[in-house]
DNA sequence: CGGAATAAGCTTTTT
DNA sequence: GCTTATTCCG
């Protein structure tokens, strides 16, 4: 049934090849979408131009890479479909419920179909600290740990387990490509991922990998993959460049033929080769259907100035391989910078001048983004900018669940929602004072093969010393189990205070952040809901920051690299342009990591509308490689940005940047009192 | 046995 | 600087 009165205007402004995609029709289709080409907004499009064409929304699946993108996708479509429908302003915008990541679908879908796999319905998910967690357990349990030569840590064995299990490679392949350093131990890595997986299926638990691998074998059974395949008139995936060989198995099993599948990706921005992202599963796409599936390209850029576009095209040129194509558009404007700056702490400096003077020339801070390699870059302008008063968020930075204190109190919601977690076992029981890991290893063992743990808790005998702790815990725990959501947490938080008050110095805070998590949690229906979801789709950040940001106040967005795409802002400054942090000194080893590297400094470029400037710290501090202490490394402009290209871009050397030794504390000083003073006058 | 003190290694990007 | 494994002491 097609909806009555559709809007036409709601695809007035695509140009003929966003309108190509949008009209095209089941077959398989491939839409290559350069950087700032309106990827989102065509796919969304097409949402809307599918529904409007009598597709039940229940019945689109849109799947998406990260969070981000799949929350962005969501909404515009949700916009679009709005308008196409010709829905009334005080209409809610119709919900697509099927949109999400990779990871959140294949949870729902593993949930809603736990009976008939044999997986128990309450399962409970494993972020990458829990899985690691787990791993170490294991790993030492498995008596790695103690070996007289050294065996890989925890966390590069849950990697190797990653790559397999998303590669769909060997061990032995991927240890050899991958994790040469492993090499000779194959057999005791696959003798500890099996005992891992063991363990995992024994604690009813899924760590991300398996959310994909289930629903994989899920579809194994042909009579499951037909009806999934059926109950999902149109599949549609974003950002397809960064899908592993697991999501390409994946999609083939639910769309064989390829009819009501729609890709849409550019292999100049593919980044994720870490998460074995296979960059050959959007080259080869269209070959794997016959007829093969049809390939639109959007090569005309909305976003950016000409000049850096052309910069952001340079750049990539020089690339082994790719799909060629050119980005164009017709903004004129000023050629991107090149800024050379003493040290990091000068680059703070300029980046806080030069944010404030384009803020001054209209350009909201919201509106300017500083872009960074890896977290940790950014820890030199995060002082800078808030010994000035200027707001930020920070995205791909310390996680809120990665905190010991939230930690904690999850482990608490966790074993008692599912007595079998060893893990949140082994973490609540050494909260309790005077038991340390080998009376919480004897409590665990006893509790886990038997048929009624809860029973055996009861029954633990503590040492005499933990005793009346001990009582005091078990009495949490029955009122805990007893309790209704969301008081449950309260109660949880009631039991673990004193504990955060003994364990840690700075109590307060963490009080604080735990107080919030009260509130998340006072949000979600029950407890089952609250974990699960929490873990796929997590607050951004902890609150022992800046504190966050109201939302109608501006601020500016420091963001990884990572983290920026699918993001546009008018003014964006590009920290440590220098080889050894892009490309990362981590990833120099083989070229098809420097590679990834270059296209990730593209993404970062193509992210500015109209203002660029790349950082070139000529001196910078290189800490955390104790071997060869703490140094200084003399950096030069990245090997991405060659002599030759220099035309296209302008090379500042800022005076103000290069004071005589022994000036700059009392320039820095001066400088601050100035605008505080100035800020005080209002 | 539990917990503090000491020694040694490693370090990105995200679901 | 941060985590993990080992050693030492109560």
């Amino acid at each position: 049934m097609a909806h009555p009165d559709p809007e036409p205007d709601a695809f007035a402004r695509l140009n003929a090849e966003q309108r190509a995609a949008v009209d095209h029709g089941d077959g398989p289709l491939l839409v290559i979408a350069g950087a700032g080409t309106g990827k989102t907004a065509t796919l969304a499009a097409r949402v809307a131009r599918l529904v409007r064409d009598g597709a039940d929304p229940q019945r689109l699946l849109l799947l998406s890479f990260s969070r981000r993108a799949a929350q962005e996708l969501a909404q515009r479509a949700g916009r679009l479909l709005h308008r196409a429908l010709g829905f009334a302003p005080t209409q809610a915008a119709p919900v697509l419920p099927w949109a999400g990541t990779f990871h959140a679908v294949g949870a729902r879908l593993l949930r809603e179909q736990a009976e008939v796999i044999g997986l128990a319905p309450q399962f409970g998910i494993l972020d990458r600290a829990d899985a690691e967690d787990l791993m170490g357990l294991v790993r030492q349990e498995q008596g790695f740990a103690a070996l007289s030569r050294r065996f890989p840590l925890k966390g590069t064995c849950l990697a190797i387990a990653s790559r397999v299990v998303n590669s769909r490679c060997a061990l032995d392949e991927v240890v050899a490509e991958h994790f040469a350093w492993c090499r000779g131990w194959e057999d005791e890595l696959r003798r500890l991922l099996r005992a891992y997986v063991q363990e995992k299926q024994r604690q009813q638990l899924l760590d991300y990998d398996d959310l994909l691998l289930y629903w994989l074998h899920m579809m194994d059974e042909p009579a499951l993959a037909a009806a999934l395949g059926a109950r999902f008139a149109h599949v549609l995936v974003d950002e397809f460049q960064d899908t592993n060989r697991l999501q390409a198995a994946i999609l083939a099993r639910l769309k064989p033929d390829g009819r009501g599948l729609t890709v849409v990706g550019d292999d100049a921005q593919a980044i994720y080769g870490f998460r074995a992202a296979e960059v050959r599963n959007i080259l080869e796409f269209p070959a794997r259907f016959d007829p093969p599936a049809r390939i639109v390209a959007l090569t005309r850029n909305y976003r950016s100035t000409q000049p850096i576009l052309a910069a952001s095209n340079a750049v990539i040129a020089l690339a082994d391989q790719r799909f060629a194509k050119e980005l164009h558009s017709d903004r004129a404007g000023a050629l991107p910078r090149v800024v050379s700056v003493e040290d990091e702490p000068a680059q703070a400096r300029w980046v806080a001048d030069e944010v404030l003077r384009q803020r001054e020339g209209g350009v909201t801070l919201k509106r300017q983004a500083v872009l960074f390699r890896t977290g940790h870059h950014s820890a030199a302008l995060e002082l800078e900018l808030a010994r000035r008063d200027i707001p930020f968020v920070k995205y791909g930075g310390l996680k809120f669940l990665e905190a010991a204190h939230v930690k904690d109190l999850l482990s608490v919601l966790r074993w008692v929602q599912n007595p079998r977690h060893r893990l949140a076992g082994f973490r609540v029981a050494q909260l309790v004072p005077g038991i340390g890991p080998a009376s919480a290893r004897r409590l665990l063992d006893a509790m886990g093969p038997a048929d009624d743990p809860v029973a055996v808790l009861h029954a633990f005998r503590p040492p005499s010393a933990a005793a009346a702790d001990w009582a005091t815990w078990l009495a949490a725990h029955d009122a805990l189990q007893a309790a209704p959501w969301p008081e449950a947490a309260a109660i949880a938080l009631r039991w673990y205070r004193p504990q955060l008050e003994r364990l840690h110095e700075d109590a307060t805070i963490r009080l604080a952040d735990l107080e919030q998590l009260l509130r998340i949690a006072a949000g979600y229906g029950g407890r089952e809901r609250f974990l699960a979801e929490l873990t796929l789709d997590p607050p951004e950040a902890s609150s022992d920051e800046a504190g966050p940001p109201l939302l109608d106040e501006d601020y500016l967005i420091l963001s990884t690299m990572h983290s920026a795409k699918g993001q546009e802002w008018s003014a964006v400054y590009v920290l440590n342009a220098v080889d050894g942090c892009i490309p990362s000194d981590m990833a120099t080893g083989r070229a098809a990591d420097i590679e990834e590297e270059r296209r990730l400094l593209h993404v970062a470029m193509t992210r500015a509308q109209h203002q660029l400037a790349l950082l070139v710290p000529q001196r910078f501090y290189v800490t955390q490689q104790s071997r060869f202490g703490d140094r200084h490394l003399y950096a030069t402009l990245t090997r991405f940005i060659p002599a030759s290209l220099a035309p296209l871009f302008e090379r500042v050397v800022p005076e103000a940047q290069r004071p005589q030794e022994g000036d700059r504390a009392v320039t820095g000083a001066a400088r601050i009192d100035v605008l505080a003073a100035v800020r005080g006058a209002f």
